[in-house]
DNA sequence: TATTGTTATACTCTATAACTATA
DNA sequence: TATAGTTATAGAGTATAACAATA
Protein backbone atom coordinates (compact mmCIF):
# COMPACT_ATOMS: atom_id res chain seq x y z
CA UNK A 1 0.00 0.00 0.00
CA UNK A 2 3.32 1.91 0.16
CA UNK A 3 1.26 3.95 -3.63
CA UNK A 4 -1.38 5.02 -1.92
CA UNK A 5 0.75 7.62 -0.60
CA UNK A 6 2.24 8.75 -3.97
CA UNK A 7 1.17 11.20 -6.32
CA UNK A 8 2.01 10.32 -10.03
CA UNK A 9 3.49 13.39 -11.98
CA UNK A 10 3.91 11.50 -15.03
CA UNK A 11 3.88 7.97 -16.21
CA UNK A 12 7.20 7.03 -14.83
CA UNK A 13 7.90 9.25 -11.74
CA UNK A 14 5.93 9.20 -8.56
CA UNK A 15 6.59 11.33 -5.74
CA UNK A 16 6.36 10.15 -2.15
CA UNK A 17 4.99 12.54 0.57
CA UNK A 18 6.76 10.82 3.21
CA UNK A 19 6.15 12.14 7.01
CA UNK A 20 4.17 15.13 5.72
CA UNK A 21 1.09 12.89 4.95
CA UNK A 22 1.26 11.90 8.66
CA UNK A 23 -0.27 15.61 9.48
CA UNK A 24 -3.83 16.84 9.66
CA UNK A 25 -2.29 20.03 8.64
CA UNK A 26 -1.07 19.09 5.07
CA UNK A 27 -4.13 17.31 4.42
CA UNK A 28 -6.48 20.04 5.60
CA UNK A 29 -4.24 22.75 3.20
CA UNK A 30 -4.40 20.28 -0.10
CA UNK A 31 -8.42 20.59 0.08
CA UNK A 32 -8.60 24.03 1.41
CA UNK A 33 -6.02 25.00 -2.15
CA UNK A 34 -8.47 23.16 -4.26
CA UNK A 35 -11.65 24.93 -2.77
CA UNK A 36 -10.27 28.30 -2.78
CA UNK A 37 -8.76 28.24 -6.51
CA UNK A 38 -12.44 26.86 -7.12
CA UNK A 39 -13.98 29.72 -5.87
CA UNK A 40 -11.64 32.06 -7.08
CA UNK A 41 -11.66 30.52 -10.61
CA UNK A 42 -15.57 30.86 -10.26
CA UNK A 43 -15.43 34.26 -9.54
CA UNK A 44 -12.34 35.80 -11.42
CA UNK A 45 -15.34 38.44 -13.27
CA UNK A 46 -15.45 39.80 -9.81
CA UNK A 47 -12.22 40.43 -8.69
CA UNK A 48 -12.53 39.33 -5.22
CA UNK A 49 -10.22 40.89 -2.52
CA UNK A 50 -9.91 38.31 0.27
CA UNK A 51 -11.54 38.79 3.08
CA UNK A 52 -14.33 40.79 0.87
CA UNK A 53 -16.97 38.36 0.71
CA UNK A 54 -17.22 37.52 4.30
CA UNK A 55 -17.05 41.18 5.40
CA UNK A 56 -19.85 41.55 3.10
CA UNK A 57 -21.76 38.28 4.34
CA UNK A 58 -21.16 39.32 8.23
CA UNK A 59 -22.61 42.90 7.23
CA UNK A 60 -24.99 41.09 5.76
CA UNK A 61 -25.69 38.58 9.14
CA UNK A 62 -25.42 41.62 11.06
CA UNK A 63 -26.41 44.97 10.03
CA UNK A 64 -24.80 47.64 11.77
CA UNK A 65 -21.36 45.43 12.91
CA UNK A 66 -18.61 47.95 13.09
CA UNK A 67 -15.24 47.33 11.15
CA UNK A 68 -13.16 45.88 14.33
CA UNK A 69 -16.19 43.58 14.66
CA UNK A 70 -15.40 42.25 11.28
CA UNK A 71 -11.54 42.40 11.98
CA UNK A 72 -12.39 39.72 15.12
CA UNK A 73 -14.06 37.22 13.10
CA UNK A 74 -12.16 37.41 10.22
CA UNK A 75 -8.71 38.24 12.03
CA UNK A 76 -8.34 40.49 9.33
CA UNK A 77 -5.92 43.64 10.59
CA UNK A 78 -8.16 46.40 11.11
CA UNK A 79 -6.19 48.73 8.32
CA UNK A 80 -7.31 46.20 6.14
CA UNK A 81 -10.58 46.16 6.77
CA UNK A 82 -10.77 49.96 5.82
CA UNK A 83 -9.40 49.10 2.49
CA UNK A 84 -12.25 46.36 2.08
CA UNK A 85 -14.81 48.58 3.35
CA UNK A 86 -14.00 51.37 0.85
CA UNK A 87 -14.54 49.07 -2.40
CA UNK A 88 -17.82 47.75 -0.57
CA UNK A 89 -18.86 51.39 -0.75
CA UNK A 90 -17.60 52.48 -3.97
CA UNK A 91 -19.38 49.38 -5.62
CA UNK A 92 -22.32 50.28 -3.77
CA UNK A 93 -22.34 47.28 -2.15
CA UNK A 94 -22.29 48.50 2.09
CA UNK A 95 -22.31 51.71 3.18
CA UNK A 96 -20.92 53.57 6.56
CA UNK A 97 -23.22 55.26 8.70
CA UNK A 98 -22.76 56.58 12.43
CA UNK A 99 -23.24 54.34 14.86
CA UNK A 100 -25.42 55.73 17.65
CA UNK A 101 -24.00 53.39 20.48
CA UNK A 102 -20.38 54.75 19.93
CA UNK A 103 -19.39 57.54 17.95
CA UNK A 104 -15.88 56.09 16.90
CA UNK A 105 -17.61 53.36 15.24
CA UNK A 106 -19.34 53.00 11.52
CA UNK A 107 -22.54 51.16 11.53
CA UNK A 108 -21.71 48.88 8.47
CA UNK A 109 -25.19 48.18 6.26
CA UNK A 110 -25.28 46.35 3.51
CA UNK A 111 -26.97 48.29 -0.07
CA UNK A 112 -29.88 46.13 -2.13
CA UNK A 113 -27.25 45.93 -4.79
CA UNK A 114 -25.31 44.11 -1.49
CA UNK A 115 -27.46 41.82 -0.80
CA UNK A 116 -27.83 40.67 -4.60
CA UNK A 117 -24.08 40.44 -5.02
CA UNK A 118 -23.93 38.27 -2.21
CA UNK A 119 -26.66 36.00 -3.23
CA UNK A 120 -24.66 35.49 -6.03
CA UNK A 121 -21.40 35.25 -4.73
CA UNK A 122 -23.20 32.34 -2.33
CA UNK A 123 -24.33 30.55 -5.37
CA UNK A 124 -21.29 30.17 -7.04
CA UNK A 125 -19.28 29.01 -3.35
CA UNK A 126 -22.73 26.49 -3.49
CA UNK A 127 -21.81 25.34 -6.76
CA UNK A 128 -18.26 25.01 -5.79
CA UNK A 129 -18.79 22.97 -2.71
CA UNK A 130 -21.21 20.87 -4.22
CA UNK A 131 -18.77 19.79 -7.07
CA UNK A 132 -15.56 19.40 -4.27
CA UNK A 133 -17.77 17.72 -1.92
CA UNK A 134 -19.74 15.53 -4.09
CA UNK A 135 -18.10 12.05 -3.31
CA UNK A 136 -19.18 12.52 0.64
CA UNK A 137 -22.52 11.19 1.72
CA UNK A 138 -25.07 13.85 3.41
CA UNK A 139 -24.52 12.66 6.97
CA UNK A 140 -20.46 12.27 6.01
CA UNK A 141 -20.46 16.02 5.50
CA UNK A 142 -22.64 16.56 8.42
CA UNK A 143 -19.49 14.68 10.28
CA UNK A 144 -16.81 16.48 8.79
CA UNK A 145 -18.80 19.83 9.70
CA UNK A 146 -19.15 18.79 13.18
CA UNK A 147 -15.42 17.87 13.84
CA UNK A 148 -14.09 20.64 12.30
CA UNK A 149 -16.46 22.90 14.72
CA UNK A 150 -15.39 20.62 17.50
CA UNK A 151 -11.49 21.23 16.70
CA UNK A 152 -12.70 25.20 16.35
CA UNK A 153 -14.46 25.52 19.81
CA UNK A 154 -11.16 23.94 21.45
CA UNK A 155 -8.51 26.85 19.68
CA UNK A 156 -10.72 29.49 20.30
CA UNK B 1 -30.21 27.15 19.25
CA UNK B 2 -29.44 30.19 17.30
CA UNK B 3 -26.38 30.73 19.66
CA UNK B 4 -24.48 28.09 18.98
CA UNK B 5 -23.96 30.17 15.68
CA UNK B 6 -23.04 33.05 17.61
CA UNK B 7 -19.16 33.97 18.95
CA UNK B 8 -19.15 36.54 21.96
CA UNK B 9 -16.89 39.18 21.02
CA UNK B 10 -17.45 40.93 24.20
CA UNK B 11 -19.81 40.12 27.55
CA UNK B 12 -22.81 42.05 25.51
CA UNK B 13 -22.32 41.86 21.67
CA UNK B 14 -22.72 38.27 19.94
CA UNK B 15 -21.99 38.03 15.85
CA UNK B 16 -24.00 36.15 13.97
CA UNK B 17 -22.10 34.26 11.44
CA UNK B 18 -25.27 33.51 9.02
CA UNK B 19 -25.22 32.01 5.71
CA UNK B 20 -21.01 31.63 6.18
CA UNK B 21 -21.26 29.15 8.42
CA UNK B 22 -22.95 26.86 6.02
CA UNK B 23 -20.24 26.04 4.67
CA UNK B 24 -17.36 23.74 4.54
CA UNK B 25 -15.02 25.52 3.07
CA UNK B 26 -15.43 28.55 5.91
CA UNK B 27 -15.27 25.83 8.36
CA UNK B 28 -12.01 24.64 7.23
CA UNK B 29 -10.57 28.05 6.62
CA UNK B 30 -11.06 28.76 10.42
CA UNK B 31 -9.45 25.93 11.97
CA UNK B 32 -6.53 25.76 8.87
CA UNK B 33 -6.03 29.51 10.11
CA UNK B 34 -5.00 28.63 13.41
CA UNK B 35 -2.85 25.85 13.08
CA UNK B 36 -0.91 27.38 10.39
CA UNK B 37 -0.49 30.56 13.34
CA UNK B 38 0.29 28.19 15.92
CA UNK B 39 2.48 26.37 13.73
CA UNK B 40 4.25 29.76 13.11
CA UNK B 41 4.75 30.55 16.84
CA UNK B 42 5.92 27.17 17.48
CA UNK B 43 8.74 27.97 14.79
CA UNK B 44 8.82 31.95 14.31
CA UNK B 45 12.95 31.68 15.61
CA UNK B 46 13.45 30.12 12.44
CA UNK B 47 11.47 32.72 10.48
CA UNK B 48 10.48 29.47 7.92
CA UNK B 49 9.20 31.09 4.15
CA UNK B 50 6.00 29.60 3.07
CA UNK B 51 6.48 26.26 1.25
CA UNK B 52 9.98 25.73 2.84
CA UNK B 53 9.03 23.06 5.37
CA UNK B 54 7.17 21.05 2.75
CA UNK B 55 9.89 21.26 0.00
CA UNK B 56 12.53 20.65 2.49
CA UNK B 57 10.20 17.54 3.16
CA UNK B 58 9.56 16.53 -0.23
CA UNK B 59 13.10 16.41 -0.74
CA UNK B 60 13.78 14.33 2.10
CA UNK B 61 11.06 11.61 1.17
CA UNK B 62 12.19 12.00 -2.80
CA UNK B 63 16.32 12.44 -2.65
CA UNK B 64 17.05 13.40 -5.91
CA UNK B 65 14.02 15.33 -6.62
CA UNK B 66 13.47 18.34 -9.22
CA UNK B 67 12.66 21.99 -8.31
CA UNK B 68 9.57 21.33 -10.65
CA UNK B 69 8.25 17.98 -9.23
CA UNK B 70 7.98 19.99 -5.77
CA UNK B 71 6.39 22.79 -7.71
CA UNK B 72 3.82 20.31 -9.04
CA UNK B 73 2.93 18.69 -5.46
CA UNK B 74 2.71 21.87 -3.21
CA UNK B 75 1.36 24.29 -5.97
CA UNK B 76 4.19 26.44 -5.91
CA UNK B 77 5.15 28.94 -8.44
CA UNK B 78 8.81 27.68 -10.43
CA UNK B 79 10.19 31.01 -9.37
CA UNK B 80 9.24 30.55 -5.56
CA UNK B 81 10.80 27.53 -5.89
CA UNK B 82 14.20 28.90 -6.91
CA UNK B 83 13.78 31.36 -4.20
CA UNK B 84 13.61 28.59 -1.61
CA UNK B 85 15.91 26.00 -2.60
CA UNK B 86 18.22 29.24 -2.57
CA UNK B 87 17.57 29.63 1.07
CA UNK B 88 17.97 25.93 2.13
CA UNK B 89 21.78 26.12 0.15
CA UNK B 90 22.88 28.71 1.88
CA UNK B 91 21.30 27.25 5.48
CA UNK B 92 22.86 24.20 4.70
CA UNK B 93 20.05 22.43 4.61
CA UNK B 94 19.77 20.93 1.13
CA UNK B 95 22.01 21.15 -2.26
CA UNK B 96 21.49 21.03 -5.56
CA UNK B 97 23.04 18.45 -7.88
CA UNK B 98 23.20 17.99 -11.44
CA UNK B 99 20.48 15.60 -12.59
CA UNK B 100 21.56 12.15 -14.33
CA UNK B 101 18.84 11.68 -16.13
CA UNK B 102 18.13 15.13 -17.65
CA UNK B 103 20.94 17.74 -17.57
CA UNK B 104 18.06 20.86 -17.33
CA UNK B 105 17.03 19.43 -13.81
CA UNK B 106 19.03 19.83 -10.46
CA UNK B 107 18.39 16.65 -8.24
CA UNK B 108 17.79 17.64 -5.03
CA UNK B 109 19.06 16.14 -1.96
CA UNK B 110 18.71 17.33 1.84
CA UNK B 111 22.48 17.13 4.48
CA UNK B 112 22.60 16.11 7.29
CA UNK B 113 21.67 19.11 8.83
CA UNK B 114 19.02 19.81 7.06
CA UNK B 115 17.81 16.05 8.02
CA UNK B 116 18.19 17.30 12.03
CA UNK B 117 16.23 20.58 11.13
CA UNK B 118 13.33 18.85 9.57
CA UNK B 119 13.26 16.28 12.62
CA UNK B 120 12.90 19.34 14.82
CA UNK B 121 10.47 20.85 12.57
CA UNK B 122 8.15 17.26 12.49
CA UNK B 123 8.58 17.23 16.31
CA UNK B 124 7.58 20.96 16.67
CA UNK B 125 4.31 20.02 14.20
CA UNK B 126 3.07 17.18 16.09
CA UNK B 127 3.15 19.02 19.63
CA UNK B 128 1.30 21.94 17.42
CA UNK B 129 -1.62 19.24 15.90
CA UNK B 130 -1.58 17.56 19.17
CA UNK B 131 -2.63 20.40 20.91
CA UNK B 132 -5.23 21.59 18.69
CA UNK B 133 -6.61 18.07 17.83
CA UNK B 134 -6.88 17.01 21.36
CA UNK B 135 -10.87 17.00 21.51
CA UNK B 136 -10.62 13.99 19.38
CA UNK B 137 -10.55 10.46 19.45
CA UNK B 138 -8.08 7.99 17.64
CA UNK B 139 -10.70 6.93 15.58
CA UNK B 140 -12.41 10.51 14.99
CA UNK B 141 -9.01 11.69 13.62
CA UNK B 142 -8.93 9.00 11.58
CA UNK B 143 -11.96 9.54 10.19
CA UNK B 144 -11.04 13.30 9.32
CA UNK B 145 -8.04 12.42 7.68
CA UNK B 146 -10.38 9.51 5.53
CA UNK B 147 -13.22 12.26 4.51
CA UNK B 148 -10.50 14.98 3.85
CA UNK B 149 -8.76 12.37 1.28
CA UNK B 150 -11.70 11.25 -0.25
CA UNK B 151 -12.40 14.68 -1.11
CA UNK B 152 -8.75 15.61 -2.44
CA UNK B 153 -8.76 12.07 -3.87
CA UNK B 154 -11.86 13.52 -6.02
CA UNK B 155 -10.62 17.02 -6.47
CA UNK B 156 -6.87 15.78 -8.37
C1' DT C 1 8.92 23.11 -29.94
C1' DA C 2 8.51 22.23 -25.07
C1' DT C 3 10.55 22.05 -20.50
C1' DT C 4 13.81 23.29 -16.43
C1' DG C 5 15.62 26.60 -14.02
C1' DT C 6 16.83 31.60 -13.54
C1' DT C 7 16.09 36.54 -13.23
C1' DA C 8 13.51 40.76 -13.00
C1' DT C 9 9.41 43.01 -12.18
C1' DA C 10 4.97 44.32 -10.73
C1' DC C 11 1.03 43.49 -7.96
C1' DT C 12 -1.45 41.99 -3.97
C1' DC C 13 -1.73 41.15 0.91
C1' DT C 14 -0.12 41.78 5.37
C1' DA C 15 2.03 44.14 9.29
C1' DT C 16 3.37 48.23 11.56
C1' DA C 17 3.33 52.56 13.31
C1' DA C 18 1.65 57.19 13.76
C1' DC C 19 -2.31 59.92 13.91
C1' DT C 20 -7.53 61.70 15.12
C1' DA C 21 -11.57 61.40 17.47
C1' DT C 22 -13.89 59.58 20.69
C1' DA C 23 -14.63 56.59 25.04
C1' DT D 1 -5.58 55.52 29.01
C1' DA D 2 -7.65 52.66 25.73
C1' DT D 3 -10.31 51.92 21.49
C1' DA D 4 -12.22 52.75 16.41
C1' DG D 5 -10.95 54.13 12.37
C1' DT D 6 -7.63 56.26 9.02
C1' DT D 7 -3.34 56.82 6.49
C1' DA D 8 1.24 55.77 4.88
C1' DT D 9 4.72 52.66 4.26
C1' DA D 10 7.55 48.63 4.10
C1' DG D 11 7.77 43.67 3.69
C1' DA D 12 6.51 39.19 2.20
C1' DG D 13 4.27 36.26 -1.28
C1' DT D 14 2.58 35.46 -5.78
C1' DA D 15 2.25 35.88 -10.74
C1' DT D 16 4.19 37.06 -15.10
C1' DA D 17 7.15 37.28 -18.73
C1' DA D 18 11.61 36.96 -20.89
C1' DC D 19 15.71 34.32 -21.19
C1' DA D 20 19.45 30.31 -21.54
C1' DA D 21 20.29 25.59 -21.61
C1' DT D 22 18.64 21.29 -22.68
C1' DA D 23 15.15 17.86 -24.19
Amino acid sequence: MKRAKGITVTREESIELGRLGDYIGFRMRRVQNHLVKAFEAATTEYNLRTGLFSALALISANPGISQNQICKITNLDKSSAVQIIDILEEKGHAVRKPSKIDRRRHALYTTPAGEEFLDLLFARLKETEATALAQLSESELNLLKALLDRIFTVLK
